[in-house]
RNA sequence: GGUCCGGUGGUGAAACUGGUAUACACGAGGGACUUAAAAUCCCUUGCCGCAAGGCGUGUGAGUUCGAUUCUCACCCGGACCACCA
């Protein structure tokens, strides 16, 4: 018999696959037969192809080829997320154009992928750089123009330097730099293109509990979103110039007027219940109210310094220097609605311009941020909420801050009520009185979509010569991101210079019109790729009404947990969006959704050239051979688990594929399996189909390697048998069982064979064995046959002779007894 | 600081809804084959003990006939978020 060679086998099976295109996606699909799976979207890096992307594609594709023989009929798809920073850095670098370096890093990755013997349908794949692609992104930005739902603002961004470009929040790491190059990311006020996501964040929320998803990632998605409930409270502004008297006759006036009105300052609470507590306000530096009271301010100096300070500040030294500075507007006053008390204003950077109105109202006895900045600035404490269990509290004269719930006091009409009712009779008052009102509130921001750089789509957008924005039309789609551009960054977008880029525009469009310069965050090309999977060819719509109905939506998805709020919460969106103007009839996009562990290098650190841990899967395939590396790699552990590579465990798994690949030699017709074998054998594909099927990989695979050391010790086995282990195997290592499959007489491939069915009757024990404790301790065990009854079980188990030892004469209390497991003597 | 996830042999890890803890693999030790090595095959392998037996799933308690699994407190590690009013 011929030895085991991958690299023969492996190359063989491939090129027989792609001519028999075996695994182009099934025209003739119904909702019920479909089976979409989807691996993350990879950026092809030049750096090649990572054992952790192999993980990816190597489960998908078992999936994928286990779904198929249980007769479903699968999209598997593989495309590449081409534009983005890395290419155009390199270009800044080397000089080489970033479409040259992509599409090569593009071709290395398809070999690279493709050595993996995966089933997937290479007909559709998909580059996000390509024109009939990003024509669709363009698409998707006007659909999002026409329903008012992008839009361009002036406000302070994440900026970072050394790329020259603009950061969405979730491009910016937690300790405030920039994901790709690490820089500290700067705050730049400019105008910007955005996405209203915030529209919605309601919906963001709830559909998440339609998802079959890790419950840790809905988490940490609805603690992105952050919905608050509370309410808003305005507060009248007075000038000392003006006299108390004055000041109420505003009070009562400005309660109708608008939150924008200079002489009102709104704020989010979501503890209005503390009103009467609150004794000072504070506005975010950058607050508009502070530039339009400009006159009144008497400390004018003073607090434009501070507000110069807050913007030199960079998120970084925000986030560690949290001592509360702030300066107080002096000369203006703010009114406590509910007890009409003078209150004083201050600016300070602890408030975020960002969130709620960018203004609070502070109640220093009730939250730690407020208690810590009244007592730097000597501000009035004032309790009015006790604690219903009275703490130590009481000794100390120093003012404590209380931020839990209790009953409210010092608090005229809401005395006496729990927080929950206090808040609620608040928030009647406030609406009674017109100075408020119920809110929810929600921390995620506006999605900011522009970036300055040439790799990227090109915003779809003119200026007419006084400057009015125009979207293109759709049928002038695509605009072309040009070729002639300097990549050196300058801050300004490069497509400016672009010669080609801005020519025959005035032709075309009028005098003095001119292109948006600027090009789309890459999140934008990623967040719709699984809808132009299912008919990556139409140019008439990003996909024909026809396939959205058969294929959508994805019925497993496995993707990084790195992208919980930035890709997956945009592609949800993205979905939403087209389910509301009528282009899908679902509107979420992923049913259910994994995330694939990191694999860390032998030394457990994560890999990188800098530790020289790094491992590449073409040497392993080139070593061991692709189907190693897919069973390697899914025996390792969980999917979802962190886990460290292991070379001998490699040469583990390549040693249990050759035990398989010998079995031909020990090929029996005649032979009759015995009925243990059989019984193994039932228990193996029960185990391996469950196991597949909860995508528990690691485990299927150990019930296989039990099988085989069964079988070893047997020295025979039919072809019957062989057989069946080879359909259950095939998932993990297609090409040798496709090998094995041919040299036991079958022509076609067992892609199309149907899996395995077990037989639960067969799969039983006839013998078990009985564990006898006795309180709780393991004393005997019993071989016993599977139907025995309870009294037998009980009596066997009283009458053995350890158990006896142990009983001592005494007799026992209770006997327990778990069928087919225990029996349980108490004394 | 907050939230979440985890802690089982020398190592990666199993253990279904509370029921014989350590399956499977790696490593290690011993043996067979070989002039020798590699490869392969067989045996042993949680700890203490000659044995009977005892102890063992981060620590301490609790519930239970019985806890890796459930409850509480604590210790350690990791991930994410981080002044969100």
């Amino acid at each position: 018999m011929k030895s085991y060679d991958p690299k023969k086998i492996e190359k063989k099976w491939q090129k027989r696959w792609e001519k028999e295109k075996l695994f182009a996606t099934p025209s003739e699909t119904t909702r019920e037969d479909k089976y979409y799976i989807l691996p993350q979207l990879p950026y092809p890096s030049g750096s090649g192809l990572h054992v952790g992307h192999a993980e990816v594609y190597a489960a998908c594709d078992i999936y994928a080829r286990y779904k198929r023989m249980t007769g479903k009929k699968v999209l598997q798809v593989i495309g590449w997320d081409a534009f983005g920073l890395p290419a155009e850095n390199y270009a800044i670098k080397t000089n080489v154009h970033p479409r040259k370096s992509t599409d090569q890093a593009i071709d290395m990755f398809r070999r690279q992928i493709q050595l993996l013997g995966v089933s997937v349908d290479w007909s559709r794949e998909v580059g996000s750089h390509n024109p009939d692609y990003y024509k669709w992104t363009q698409w998707f930005f006007l659909l999002f123009y026409k329903r008012g739902l992008a839009y361009r603002k002036k406000q302070a961004v994440n900026w970072c330097d050394s790329c020259k470009t603009v950061l969405a929040n979730e491009q910016v790491t937690g300790d405030g730099k920039c994901e790709r190059c690490d820089t500290v990311v700067e705050q730049k006020e400019m105008e910007q293109w955005y996405l209203k996501i915030t529209d919605y964040a309601d919906r963001l929320l709830e559909d998440l509990d339609k998802l079959d998803w890790p419950e840790e990632t809905k988490k940490r998605q609805k603690d992105w979103i952050g919905r608050s409930e509370g309410a808003e409270v305005q507060f009248t502004v007075i000038a000392r110039s003006e006299t108390t008297k004055q000041s109420r006759g505003i009070a009562a006036s400005s309660a109708s007027q608008s939150p924008r009105d200079d002489n009102s300052i709104t704020v989010f609470t979501t503890r209005p219940d503390t009103l009467f507590g609150s004794s000072f306000m504070v506005l975010a530096p950058e607050h508009l109210l502070v530039q339009n009271l400009k006159n009144k301010i008497e400390n004018w100096k003073e607090v434009e310094q501070y507000i110069e300070q807050t913007k030199l500040k960079t998120d970084l030294d925000r986030q560690t220097q949290k001592e509360k500075t702030g300066v107080e507007l002096k000369g203006i006053k703010a009114i406590n609605p509910a007890n009409q008390k003078e209150i004083s204003i201050f600016i300070a950077d602890y408030v975020l311009a960002t969130y709620g109105f960018g203004a609070i109202m502070a109640v220093p006895a009730h939250d730690e941020r407020d208690f810590e900045f009244a007592q730097k600035n000597d501000l009035p404490i004032t309790q009015v909420v006790s604690p219903v269990i009275p703490s130590e509290a009481e000794g100390s004269l120093r003012p404590m801050c209380f931020t839990g719930e209790g009953v409210a006091i010092n608090s005229d009409f809401i005395n006496g009520l729990t927080t929950e009712k206090a808040i609620e009779k608040m928030n009647e008052w406030l609406e009674e009185e017109n100075i408020g009102k119920r809110k929810i509130q929600y921390r995620l921001r506006d999605w900011s979509i522009s970036r300055q750089r040439f790799w990227g789509a090109p915003i779809p957008v003119l200026y007419d010569e006084k400057g009015e924005l125009h979207p293109i039309p759709e049928e002038d789609l695509p605009v072309i991101l040009p070729d002639d551009v300097d990549f050196k960054p300058t801050g300004e977008s490069p497509l400016n210079y672009s010669k080609s880029f801005n020519k025959g525009v005035e032709k075309k469009y009028g005098q003095g019109w001119r292109r948006e310069p600027d090009t789309l965050d890459t999140f934008m090309c990623s967040s719709w790729y699984y809808f132009r999977y299912l008919d990556p060819h139409n140019d008439k719509a990003f996909a024909s009404p026809d396939a959205l109905k058969t294929w959508m939506p994805v019925d497993f998805y496995l993707g990084g947990p790195e992208h919980v709020n930035s890709h997956l919460l945009y592609s949800r969106f993205f979905t939403k969006v087209l389910f509301d103007a009528g282009y899908i009839n679902f509107d979420e996009p992923f049913l259910v959704h994994r995330h694939q562990g990191m694999i860390l290098g032998e030394d457990n650190h994560k890999m990188s050239k800098r530790w020289g841990n790094a491992v590449n899967p073409t040497d392993v395939i080139n070593e061991f051979g692709a189907d190693t590396l897919r069973a390697y790699e899914m025996f390792m552990g969980p999917l979802e688990a962190d886990k460290p590579w292991d070379t001998n465990g490699v040469k583990g798994v390549r040693r249990f594929l050759e035990r398989v690949w010998h079995l031909q030699e020990k090929i029996s017709v005649a032979h009759v399996m015995p009925e243990k074998m059989t019984r193994i054998m039932h228990q193996t594909i029960k185990k391996a189909t469950h196991n597949i099927e909860s995508m528990r990989f690691n485990t299927a695979i150990a019930k296989m390697m039990e099988l085989i050391n069964e079988i070893s010790k047997e020295n025979k086995i039919t072809p019957e048998y062989y057989g069946l282990l080879i359909l259950i195997l095939s998932p993990f290592a297609p090409h040798m069982c496709e090998e094995i499959w041919q040299t036991l007489g079958h022509k076609k491939s067992l892609a199309l064979e149907a899996w395995p069915e077990y037989s639960e009757e067969l799969a039983k024990d006839s013998e078990i064995t009985l564990a006898v404790q006795i309180n709780g301790k393991l004393r005997d065990t019993l071989e016993v046959s599977a139907d025995i009854t309870e009294t037998e079980a009980k009596d066997m188990a009283v009458a053995s002779e350890k158990v006896k030892k142990w009983l001592e004469g005494k007799e026992p209390k209770k006997v327990i007894y778990v069928k087919g497991k225990l029996v349980s003597i108490v004394v």
